[in-house]
DNA sequence: CCTGTGCTTGACATCGCTGTCACACTCCGT
DNA sequence: ACGGAGTGTGACAGCGATGTCAAGCACAGG
């Protein structure tokens, strides 16, 4: 099957092949007829350009790269889903890649792997948002970026975000309006900035209630179901056992909600539990976890879109360059009234 | 920052770009001396070949497709990783795209997708590897295929899978062992093909040791975490009750649980509940799930594997174009002895 | 000494497309 | 009628690599 190639539409259609290649691009300067018959003879024969030719002759580029640290949490199938959609739309492709900060050549790897194959742009997830050394490269490299819920450098980039501390805030106001007054927080990997401000949103909640948030009570983790469930024990054990915990996400939820279940604590009757994220994972507890929806797949989109406008030049985006997208709380049934006792 | 291309490397190097290019494909017919020496410039000045270019001159591709038909759930992120992880080691790009049978035009989409980006290998997942249509697309392509899991076709392509059959009959056993009789069963997403071997396994099981299956308790699921609710608050509201219910897969299973958590059935107690994958889930639950632990990343490893081989035209590979990975029995808190009452 | 063979190298065309530029033509105002 | 601006079109070069082929060279055998 050989393929078919722009000079095979134009003796077709009885015209130059750069004629043709305007059309195919939109290109001004051309006859309206004769851009509609070019266009059917090109309908007609099913004519895709190839992409490759493309890239290497006009330097755009219609592969996008999605950048994450780690590919297989929930978190990242949420992205990557809205990516994907919106990419088919927009007729980019999607390269997935996994970047660490592990060993001497990450940088070096990740440079010639940009080398090779010049990208139209880059999704950069958190926690490599942050990485300056990395957003560096893309600079150097010429390659537009989108940055998810940056936590560093502001500005800096193009970036989809959500307001994170605002969404902590209310629903740690939500559990405080259940009654709550001693509740546990657990954070989330240290290296992912912007979830900090789920903390702060906490602090604040709990400072406008002139509710004391001991530091016993905040305790570290780094988003895994694992580091939630050790941190849930240590909550649990404590003397003054709070009612109410507030994991940095549903994954560490999760894992306190099964700390509480080894250790015979009622949810949410003895104590609360509320996540972050509403991951798919959220609605497969028992009990179902309180949450707040972070729109990942939309968010995803944003940035595809974001790339988009800034690879046609859409100079209308302007300094509009950062998307915010709402938050929802979805209270479910692991939280609920505190205990009386 | 203009970027190295060969022509930079040969005037430095005091060679023709065409022996570069040797040096850089390992082809033979250069003196080891020049070899080495435009080895060292080669690596002095970080130069990488231009993928686009390489591709439309040689028509090779370095490039691999990853289909999906649901890019988000657990199983698909397992693969992507192992996937990915192999494609840096190989320096091949993962591309990942998403394929539904919904509407009229996905095939002529698809086909579009791949004219205009030539792909130098695809993975295909359950269920698109059944597909004949799309099957048949890639043969005329003439694009590698290596299919995970196929449930029909054998022999068609290069595959990667595993003996589901066997696995699921194991783990069968293992809970007639346990004293189980009346075992329910929940079946995935029909269109899996492979996934139907493990009702043959299970089946093979129940009729070894003489044990019988009622229709009522073989239920039809899709692999999500809702069918496997549904299908678990239907067997657990029959009047015969099973003691066991095995779920074709994990988050099914997990679907399971949580129905009998609502109608406050103890497990393991009163009843047992396996699945099968050990997706990260089957441990985040409570009580962990008895699963059968299928090596996701490694097969994913291996398919990458297989279609490396195929552009290097191996036929060392000959025959031997189907790996089978071996399972294993991975039991937890989810699965006990039968009750006695 | 000549021819043949095998190794080593580079010149050149080519992959499919787009950027640049030149040319042709139409439609003005003067 | 003529210069100039604005349109429409195609010829041609080149993007950065590889395939093809021919030429140069060394060494063997006749």
């Amino acid at each position: 099957m050989k393929p078919l190639t722009l000079k095979d539409v134009a003796a077709r259609a009885g015209v130059s092949p750069k004629t043709v290649s305007r059309v195919i691009n939109g290109e001004a300067y051309v006859r309206p007829e004769l851009r509609a018959a070019v266009q059917r003879v090109v309908d007609e024969l099913g004519y895709r350009p190839n992409a490759f030719a493309r890239e290497l002759s006009s330097s755009r580029s219609f592969l996008l790269g999605l950048y994450f640290d780690d590919p297989s949490s929930a978190y990242a199938a949420d992205l990557q889903r809205g990516a994907l959609a919106r990419c088919r739309v927009l007729s980019y492709h999607l390269v997935v890649e996994q970047v660490s900060r592990d060993g001497e050549g990450w940088l070096a790897e990740c440079e010639a792997s940009l080398r090779s194959m010049r990208l139209g742009g880059a999704i950069l997830t958190p926690p490599l948002c942050d990485w300056p050394e990395l957003l560096d490269l893309f600079a150097r490299m010429d390659v537009p970026v989108v940055r998810i819920s940056p936590g560093d450098f502001p500005g800096r980039t193009a970036a989809v975000e959500m307001d994170e501390c605002g969404a902590a805030r209310e629903l740690t106001e939500a559990l405080i309006a259940l009654g709550h007054r001693t509740i546990g927080f657990i954070q989330g990997n240290p290296e992912h900035h912007a979830a900090a401000r789920r903390l702060e949103g906490f602090r604040a909640a709990m400072a406008a209630a002139d509710l004391p948030v001991s530091p016993q009570h905040t305790l570290q983790g780094d988003f895994t179901f694992r580091s939630g469930l050790e941190a849930g024990e240590r909550l649990l054990a404590a003397a003054d056992r709070p009612s109410a915990i507030f994991a940095a996400n549903d994954e560490m939820a999760l894992g306190v909600l099964v700390a509480a279940m080894r250790a015979g604590i009622a949810v949410p009757d003895r104590l609360s539990i509320v996540g972050f994220d509403d991951a798919a994972l959220a609605r497969m507890a028992w009990p179902p976890l309180s949450t707040v929806r972070q729109p990942h797949v939309e968010m995803a989109a944003a940035a595809i879109d974001l790339l988009d406008g800034i690879a046609r030049n859409d100079d209308a985006l302007g300094n509009d360059r950062t998307r915010r997208l709402p938050y929802t709380l979805v209270l479910r049934d692991s939280s609920g009234p505190a205990p009386t006792s």
